[in-house]
DNA sequence: AACCTAGCACGAACATGTTCGTGAGGCTTC
DNA sequence: GAAGCCTCACGAACATGTTCGTGCTAGGTT
């Protein structure tokens, strides 16, 4: 968990002292308005605490480390990203709706997609989230077991591939990287990966969007699909 | 792509002098040893380039960064991991069979699990593997684009959950982790996350592998439905 | 032989995350 | 009031990835 476990909020010396108090809360904000104002990649340890006026150091008092930073401005980010109402289309319109909310968040902010992956968010607008998609997932008829061991596969996705775009360190690289792919594919040894070779230009093919939808579609079939495999319970 | 598309390799001055000529293999040995003994955190370019006895920015005329160093140590790790013999079970088990071997790999350097989230690997075993799951997939009855598409999605749900594993500094922080998360969950505000309340402990309920198996058999479902919102011809 | 160019080698430097250690202020106890 | 303890503040330091700039060597050209 983040912070929030601590057995107790930190008590800033600074009450007094001509500097503002230095607050969780006010550190996220310092870090929201650096986001909003330079970008993402400003948004260092050492950049919050110039513009709070203090040490990097100090900042730990608060903060756990980057990635609980990082995770406090992915909820903040969050707090638009809401499910329709019910009169506007299919649950499972809806739900992709709301799951491409979700990624345009993440697409803006590339970075913070690497935080979602490695831990578990927690905010209240990501648990908001979470819950508005399970609720999706029970109107369509997906089974509760499903619904929860799916909510992560439903979110991985998007996550994966801003992750993606993150490390690329321009959009040029990334179609190179496309280009070469493809050239690569294009002339793959058919001896060594003969699979590969027949698929050709199809593991490359596709927008991006239209991938989604359809990964979208396999998780979803995928769910209310009934089978001798699907989860039992286990003893 | 990584430097493989440089126009051509670079040539160490070392040819003659007493220190072994620099390469772009002797440095990917020399990171494979370090791995074997020392672990994947002394993985450093400063401690390659200890072993090596020159200096970390010698390093970046071979690699282009660490990312490009991980993508070649995974590859290599990859080499045992390989598909049963048809005799070995049905394409479904033999498909779960290797992509746990894929797991493992990752499960015991998690931290290069990253780099396969971020970057699209392409050394030879890399490819093989893929190759591997794109000829069971067949076998199995998917159709070319599902699998070339979804070769993409079986990858990334193993990335993803060795990703998760990276991130904790010990497994006592995540075994603490889940207690905490599930303790969060027993206590979510039933009114604001009504379905998560719902699910409760279903949240965190399953052992690693049975929701792994599980998320394989929801993705292979999801491929073999036919349906309307399957993908369709891109024009 | 002399000169020029390309590119390898690598130290220095920069940027960042994070930890360590010290100082000081506030609170509690005697 | 004094002493002791706890904890915040934050500079210094460490570790790492990566870039910059300079020196030097080898090969090619004249």
């Amino acid at each position: 968990m983040t912070s929030d476990d601590r057995p107790r909020a930190p008590v800033s010396r600074r009450e007094r002292p001509a500097k503002p108090a230095l607050t969780r809360q006010g550190i996220i904000d310092a870090a929201l308005m650096i986001l909003r104002d330079e970008g993402l990649s400003k948004v260092t340890m050492r950049r919050i605490a110039t513009a709070l006026d203090t040490g990097p150091a100090s900042l730990y008092v608060y903060i756990r480390d980057t990635e609980d930073l990082h995770a406090q401005i992915l909820d903040t980010l969050l707090a638009p990203v809401t499910a329709a109402a019910p009169g506007a289309g299919s649950w499972r319109d809806r739900l992709k709706a709301l799951l491409t909310g979700y990624r345009d968040v993440l697409f803006a902010h590339p970075e913070i997609a690497r935080m979602a992956l490695s831990t578990q968010p927690s905010g209240p607008n990501y648990l908001a989230l979470g819950d508005a998609i399970v609720g999706l997932l029970n109107e369509g008829g997906v089974p509760d077991r499903a619904a929860a061991w799916g909510l992560d596969l439903l979110l991985l996705y998007p996550t994966a591939i801003a992750v993606e775009l993150s490390s690329q360190k321009s959009a040029t690289r990334k179609t190179e990287d496309l280009t070469a792919l493809a050239a690569q594919i294009a002339t793959v040894d058919a001896a060594r990966f003969p699979h590969l070779a027949r698929l050709g230009d199809e593991l490359v093919s596709g927008a991006g969007p239209d991938r989604a939808d359809w990964a979208l579609d396999v998780l979803l079939d995928g769910m209310l699909t009934a089978g001798p495999h699907t989860p039992r319970k286990v003893s």
